[in-house]
DNA sequence: AGTATCACTACGAAAAGTGTAGTGGAGAAA
DNA sequence: TTTCTCCACTACACTTTTCGTAGTGATACT
């Protein structure tokens, strides 16, 4: 990203953390009065931050409210690119888009699937939402990462000692026995989306 | 809901329309030109709308953009009470929220699913999408009514001459075969949604 | 019948918010 | 130095929203 002036990253810092706490942006010139400065210097701001890609700055004409909005990447659920659900292969890649989901918890992330050793459970192409956090107890499907180099999608059993067991829901795929020194868990399951009509909720996907 | 006078129907209808057609609402004073009608009679129309219970607006002060915005049930999906997907029993009961999905073609609804029936491929507590057709070949999974009383999601598989089967996913559960006449289907299954973190984009619900 | 009250409709004027143009200083970069 | 960017301000035009005013029709009470 293009580098920011001093003013323009409190402006653009002040807008993100507004709209996480409250879900809505504030008002230019309610915002203008509590940065401290004027009405149109905040505009120009603004302006520039449209420019370097920050957030969506669209007047509409004299009078009218502005079209502001941050982007999604800013306050959503990064979608990250699908990973094999199946034999142990392809990591997690760069985000392919983002899940509106105001008023979460906590750090989240969601996984596009492919592959099918969770089904019928979790199925090829679902979507699935994770949370960035260790399993609170044994059992818990997790997306984790095993020497450093493959995501897969299993339940995490842990069999004490350091060991741990990768088991997958479909019985066709082996349980995977591996130690905690080869295992990265990057997440614990929270739920899924499946279907095209609720894939539509995805922004940023061309 | 309480009856409304002819003006405040032409407003509310113009409204509901615009919104299903497009996803936005128009400004307040592009819709008093459309209509014919000073802005004032418009907002006045729209207050009294509001006070009816037809949509909110509400003010935010001199010269700034009031919330205009529909109720969900005038344009989501609505959800439909839960229904039991094990032991045929419960029917569709009235909708405990609504799911705002824009852009969806056709007639669309949502159930709350009881049962396990269907595991592992649709679970307990999970929210089921469907619309509102009959099925374009055997063996899709449909919410489906059996002597006019009791709901049920299963796969329906054609047997032809008006024979059906009722076939669960979880093998726990018996398939039960029943004839056209006996038959109604509601919906055919078209996605769902898993977990709390996206059960909280349900409108509606307390 | 007459009166009071209320809801609905309608218009004009003023307050508050928003947009554009133009000016200018400070500091960094060429 | 010159040029550019960033930042700030003044002044004015325009839009949106509110406030005030008024007429009509239905209903209920005297």
């Amino acid at each position: 990203m293009i580098r920011l002036s001093a003013m323009q990253k409190k402006v653009y810092e002040y807008l993100r953390d507004h709209f996480r706490q409250t879900g809505v942006l504030p008002d230019l010139a309610d915002l203008a009065r509590t940065l401290g400065m004027h009405y149109v210097s905040l505009k120009q701001h603004l302006e520039a931050l449209h420019k370097k890609g920050y957030l969506t700055f669209e007047s509409r004409g004299r009078g009218r409210s502005p079209i502001l909005a941050l982007p999604a990447n800013a306050t959503g659920i990064p979608v990250l690119g699908s990973i094999p659900a199946g034999p142990l292969s392809e990591a997690i890649s760069f985000a392919e888009g983002y899940l509106p989901l105001a008023g979460l918890q906590g750090d989240h992330f969601a996984l596009w699937v492919q592959g099918d050793s969770m089904a019928d459970l979790i199925q090829d192409d679902d979507v699935v939402l994770f949370e960035k956090r260790l399993p609170y107890r044994s059992g818990e499907i997790c997306a984790v990462r095993v020497q450093d180099s493959d995501v897969t999608l299993k339940y995490l059993d842990d069999l004490g000692e350091g060991r741990y067991v990768l088991r997958p829901h479909n019985p066709d795929y082996p349980a995977v026995e591996t130690s905690a020194a080869e295992l990265t868990i990057e997440g614990v399951y929270l739920g899924l989306l499946r279907g095209d009509a609720f894939r539509s909720l995805i922004q940023g996907v061309e």
